[in-house]
DNA sequence: GTCTATAGGTGGATAGAC
DNA sequence: GTCTATCCACCTATAGAC
């Protein structure tokens, strides 16, 4: 178990990483929020490294039981994946970028173990996608032409995006447009006969 | 007209930028890799703010060539999108991200200047994806249930999210593969009733 | 234009008193 | 646990010789 002040350590970090990249913010940052000296953070959290992995367990642990609850509490897909993109939104709406969106920009700086706990993330939310999506065409609330899992990376990149292009914007709008229009074309991706030629092909293409 | 050295300043700060953000390189990285001292690209690029802004136009002028040439030599709304997607893929192919997907990122930690570049370039491409996108709706190439506008955002930021994220895996199929996926979508997003209904209601909603 | 030298600041991190 | 004091590396930027 983590102390009190390792938890508002941790928030502070958060919001900072979320607005201005893990390279945005310094311990001296942190410490004046806080206000408490550097070398006080020191002592929860030695070294910068091991504070960005922190942040990015904690953050996946928390996002996990927001996917568990939508599990337990939404029946269909679509509300599933309405509540979905509501986290997303709720990010947007406190003016911040998703942890990991910011953390896959700055990837190549990262240290090992962050890039790491990256890719996990990364990993839960399209293996989370894919099932819901999966289960959304099975009961045929939602009809894809192509697989569930690469509509799923879809889906979780093109989220990511319109949050990166919408926080230049200042424009929370633009994001929640772009996230139902995504919900739209998954309930409604095409049926028509040109649309399954497409798909074969796009397909065979892939095997190649 | 800008010096050669300059030139070559700007193309090893791009592929830096691209690589590791704006804040993750320094004019130490860039004097290294061109054997010359620190102080030589200050008389170039007085203060690291005015690099910025010169990478950010230099882009510009670049991408939006390239958009020209598009125009240009492509026949149908179909293939526009194929090259504008190429030109992205190119980039990732490269190891690289949007220059202009890593500053959205960092948009927070940037001067002012930068800010306003940035915004500049989305818009230009949104433009330039609303016109092609309309276009091939008039043609009949596309059908669309939404506004081209918000199709063309939608498509900008989507792409821009599958690089952020294919980066993390060092995968550029992984990109290809979404690209791929967004465009049919548009060629095929349905014509279904069904759809027609939700259209109508996503849009009364954002009257509101 | 490029160099040496350096200023002035901030970064992460540590030692040791309390 | 938090503090003061400090280290050293690195940052952007400038002055002035060549």
């Amino acid at each position: 178990m983590r102390t009190a002040v390792a938890e508002r350590i941790l928030d502070i970090a958060e919001r900072l990483a979320q607005t201005r990249g893990f390279n945005g913010f310094s311990y001296a940052d942190i410490a004046e929020e806080l206000s408490v000296t550097k070398a006080s953070l020191h002592y929860h959290f030695p070294s910068k490294s091991e504070l960005g992995r922190a942040l990015l367990v904690r953050y996946q642990l928390v996002f996990g039981r927001a996917l568990e609850a939508i599990d337990a509490e939404a029946g269909t897909a679509v509300e599933k994946l309405q509540r979905y993109i509501a986290l997303y939104d709720s990010v947007m709406r406190d003016d911040r970028m998703c942890l990991c969106g910011m953390f896959a920009a700055e990837y190549a700086t990262l240290p090992e173990p962050m890039q790491e706990e990256l890719r996990h993330f990364f990993d839960a939310n399209e293996q989370w996608l894919t099932r819901v999506i999966g289960e959304g065409k099975r009961t045929g609330e939602l009809s894809l032409w192509d697989s569930s899992e690469e509509r799923a990376r879809l889906f979780l990149g093109a989220l990511e995006g319109a949050m990166l292009v919408a926080r230049s914007y200042k424009d929370d709008r633009r994001f929640r447009r772009a996230a139902e229009h995504l919900l739209a074309d998954l309930q409604t991706a095409s049926r028509s006969p040109t649309l399954r030629r497409k798909a074969r092909a796009t397909r065979s293409r892939h095997r190649t």
